[in-house]
DNA sequence: AAATGACGGGG
DNA sequence: GTGTACGTCATTT
């Protein structure tokens, strides 16, 4: 017997003789990766009978056979109360599909219960095993293979693990880049221990290039690299949707292997919900565009943008049009591709050191793997986080809600939090605040929990009740979610404490880090409980959080507005907008303190930021400009590839012209010359072009949409039409429906394009919300010159 | 009014 | 892979 001291990196499982064996992919202290076996599982799940367990075990056993491995009666405890149930075992994890399907309608079985918890993420829960945690685990040696005997967690420091970040560039002769002709020219690539590579089948001349024969000699060459350093964590910036996929493409098409994975598997392409992801077995794959996404408020997060606003290193753009030039023309334009590439993948290395430390955090506390809650949602790392304790202490995990119970859920409303009403148009000097930690107090101090919850005529007497709602919430025993946050909000307590003696910079990062991850999680459960898909939804929850917090949130703004004389001019929900005025910037202090004073442990009041000048339009729709000169926009935005560049571009310009100047007469100018533009044709072709994919074949719509019409002309033409391709299109003159009017950009003159189409579906709808928000109705827009004339008397 | 389909990032 | 995002918007039906 040996004992390995490592942390767990990426957990699956293998077939060996029709049996699944867990296979855990660790990292020694040393250094060293090995592959720990565990062929001691089983893949089960529960049904809760109707009737009596026993007559049901006894029906199933006869029934199914040796379809399963077995029914055991067992007890669980069912929203608070003891329940029993049945646990049916499987021979093999793809076995369960069936046996729930056909229990489903099995006489006597009124329901199924965690049946759609993958082997591998059942497995972390069940023997309570943290990814990225410090393990002591005694190992033995079988069939030349190292089981796994038992483990504990150990005190001290993970190992560090070796990180890689890649970048790829495409030919892209016809701008979007069609992986059946158009090749991947260099792979670039950067490590954590200072390793910097371009694979690339052109020579630059370069040190860093490592220069291949062929495209397909490239991607062998990449792979083995790869599998030499043995990476831990490969990063990127939109791989799963675009690096992987399309390398994968291109490796079947030239015959060879994308085999990164640890056991040399396959990149594996698949789907997580709509959006797919690309899976390397053995290490985390951690896309940091969704990840970004979650943690920075942007417009735009191309990666240009991403790098500059969260490491504020300035980085240069090759216009992807214009890339396969610099491919072509070879020397100084080609070593400059090379440096663009390798900047890349060095950017996005250093991307992933700024997040990586907080997902490693996450990945232990929720008890899933690095390479799983890169791509969860804040709600779905509280649902492991409950299914984990819920398997702690034998409650049955309730089912994700299926098609009509989750139509049902959404359509259900109720009052969330508090919005107050903007005050519209132009405000200058306004700061931010944030009130997201009042919500898991209280979840927790009024004890909210599906299982607590009364409604009714049990409320008489209750000194829980819910303000202006016939609720309330039994006090008697603690309920399963308010326990489980109640240990988070300690534990950040504790962390915080620690973090106020620590001294050590390396010790306080941890801590930092550690207080963030616990922060995250407790702030989302109450988005869990009113969440639709949610396991633990209840509408009654979060309805019930929501009313408590009101009232905590109207007197914070009575504080605002009556001790400080401060004017608010917006709130939703956890923010409140206040206007400083000048020579008054301390107040934001004094308010802060004052309200955390006032309210000890429920609010923990936070500054979110200053902002030079607002601009608000309804609620849930504003602009901010910040300090440093940025625009903020939040539910405004057009910068879309399916809108005309032009409408665009329009409404940028007026935002920037609104909050950077101040000046609402200029920017109404602005549009009008824009509308006078249209109607005289003095636009170009790239203006009015608008560009959408076309997502599935000519045939298979259902509803003709104007780019489907212009893919139909185009190849009505004889051009070529595939899934995938992306329709230029422009919006003729004419009285049919927009759909038949819509012509390939190629096949249109400049002076076909209806100039109304433009100013009536592109222009106005970008622009006329943020104008009527400061006065302006769309008539006012419109008017040119001339029509303002021929308005008055016909209107 | 309901259904359908597209957007994001990547080159 | 014991699986199937998300929220929002325009246009068609």
């Amino acid at each position: 017997m040996n004992v390995v001291k490592g942390a767990l990196i990426d957990a699956d499982y293998e077939t060996v003789d029709s049996r699944a064996f867990l296979r855990l992919f660790v990292k020694d202290v040393r250094g060293r990766s090995l592959v720990i076996y565990d062929d001691s599982f089983l893949p089960y799940f529960y049904v809760l009978p109707e009737g009596e367990p026993e007559r049901l075990a006894e029906s199933i056993r006869r029934e199914l056979g040796d379809s399963i491995r077995g029914v055991v009666r067992c007890t669980m405890r069912v929203m608070g109360r003891e329940t029993e149930v049945l646990l049916i075992q499987a021979h093999h994890p793809r076995d369960v599909r069936t046996l729930r399907e056909r229990l489903r309608v099995f006489p006597g079985v009124r329901s199924v219960h965690e049946h759609d918890i993958l082997f591998a993420r059942r497995y972390l829960i069940d023997r309570r095993l943290r990814p990225l945690s410090l393990l002591e685990m005694e190992v033995e040696e079988r069939d030349g293979r190292v089981f796994l005997r038992g483990f504990r967690e150990a005190a001290g420091g993970v190992p560090e693990l070796k990180v890689a970040a890649v970048d790829i560039e495409v030919y892209n002769p016809k701008m979007a880049p069609r992986s059946r002709e158009d090749p991947v020219i260099m792979i670039s690539l950067a490590d954590s221990e200072g390793r910097e590579r371009v694979f690339s089948w052109k020579d630059s001349g370069q040190e860093f290039v490592e220069v291949c024969e062929s495209e397909g000699e490239m991607i062998e060459r990449f792979v083995e690299f790869v599998r030499k350093q043995d990476y831990d964590v490969i990063a990127g910036y939109n791989t799963d949707s675009f690096d992987f996929p399309y390398l994968k493409e291109r490796a079947k098409l030239l015959g060879v292997s994308l085999g990164l994975g640890r056991g040399g598997e396959e990149v594996e392409v698949g789907r997580q919900g709509m959006m797919p992801e690309a899976r390397i077995r053995g290490r985390a794959h951690v896309d940091l565009y969704p990840i970004v996404r979650k943690h920075v408020r942007l417009n735009s997060y191309v990666l240009e943008n991403v790098v500059e606003e969260v490491l504020g290193i300035e980085k240069e753009k090759i216009d992807g049009a214009r890339l396969f030039e610099y491919w072509d023309s070879g020397g100084e334009r080609l070593e400059a591709l090379m440096r663009y590439s390798l900047e890349d993948a060095r950017v996005t290395l250093r991307l992933l050191e700024e997040f990586l430390p907080l997902y490693m955090e996450l990945s232990t506390l929720v008890g899933q793997c690095l390479n799983d809650v890169s791509r969860m949602t804040s709600g779905q790392m509280v649902e492991w986080l409950l299914m984990r304790f819920a398997s702690e202490r034998g409650e049955l995990i309730p089912n994700h809600p299926e098609g009509r119970e989750y139509e049902r859920r959404s359509r259900e409303t109720y009052t969330g939090g508090y919005v107050r009403e903007p005050r519209r148009g132009l405000v200058e000097r306004v700061a931010v605040f944030d009130f997201r930690s009042l919500y898991p107090s209280i979840i927790v101090s009024h004890n909210i929990d599906p299982s607590t919850l009364m409604v009714g005529e049990a409320c008489r007497e209750s000194e829980n009740r819910v303000p202006e709602l016939d609720y309330c919430f039994s006090t008697e025993r603690t309920g399963f979610i308010p326990e489980i946050l109640r240990s988070l909000i300690e534990r950040r307590a504790e962390v915080k404490r620690e973090l106020g003696r620590a001294k050590e910079e390396s010790l306080r990062r941890r801590l930092e880090v550690s207080q963030q991850a616990l922060k995250i999680l407790a702030n989302s459960f109450y988005g869990y409980m009113g969440y639709p898909r949610a396991r633990w939804y209840r509408r009654e929850c979060a309805e019930s959080v929501a009313a408590f917090a009101r009232k905590y949130i109207r007197e914070v703004m009575r504080i605002a507005e009556e001790r400080f004389g401060l004017e608010v001019v917006y709130g939703d929900t956890d923010s409140l907008f206040v206007v400083i005025p000048e020579h008054r910037e301390g107040v934001v202090e004094e308010f802060l303190r004052c309200v955390n004073e006032s309210m000890p442990g429920m609010i923990e009041l936070e500054f979110e930021g200053f902002y030079r000048r607002a601009l608000f339009v309804t609620k849930k729709r504003y602009a901010l400009l910040t300090q440093s000169g940025k625009i903020v926009v939040k539910g405004l935005e057009f910068v879309r590839r399916d809108w005309a560049p032009i409408a665009r571009e329009t409404q940028r310009e007026v935002l920037r012209i609104l909050l950077e100047e101040g000046d609402v007469e200029k920017a109404v100018r602005f549009v009008r010359e824009v509308v006078e533009r249209i109607r005289r044709g003095e636009v170009s072709m790239e203006e009015i072009t608008i560009y959408t994919q076309l997502t599935k074949s000519i045939e298979s719509y259902r509803s003709m949409e104007p780019h489907v019409v212009a893919a139909k002309r185009l190849r009505d033409r004889g051009m070529a039409v595939t899934p995938g391709m992306i329709i230029r299109y422009v919006i003729t003159k004419g009285r049919e429906s927009i759909s038949k009017r819509a012509k390939p950009a190629e096949q249109v003159k400049l002076d076909e394009y209806d100039p109304n189409y433009y100013i009536e579906n592109q222009i106005l709808p970008a622009v006329q919300r943020i104008f009527e928000a400061i006065g302006y109705g769309a008539d006012y827009l419109r008017a040119g010159i001339k029509q303002t004339s021929l308005r008055k008397w016909f209107n």
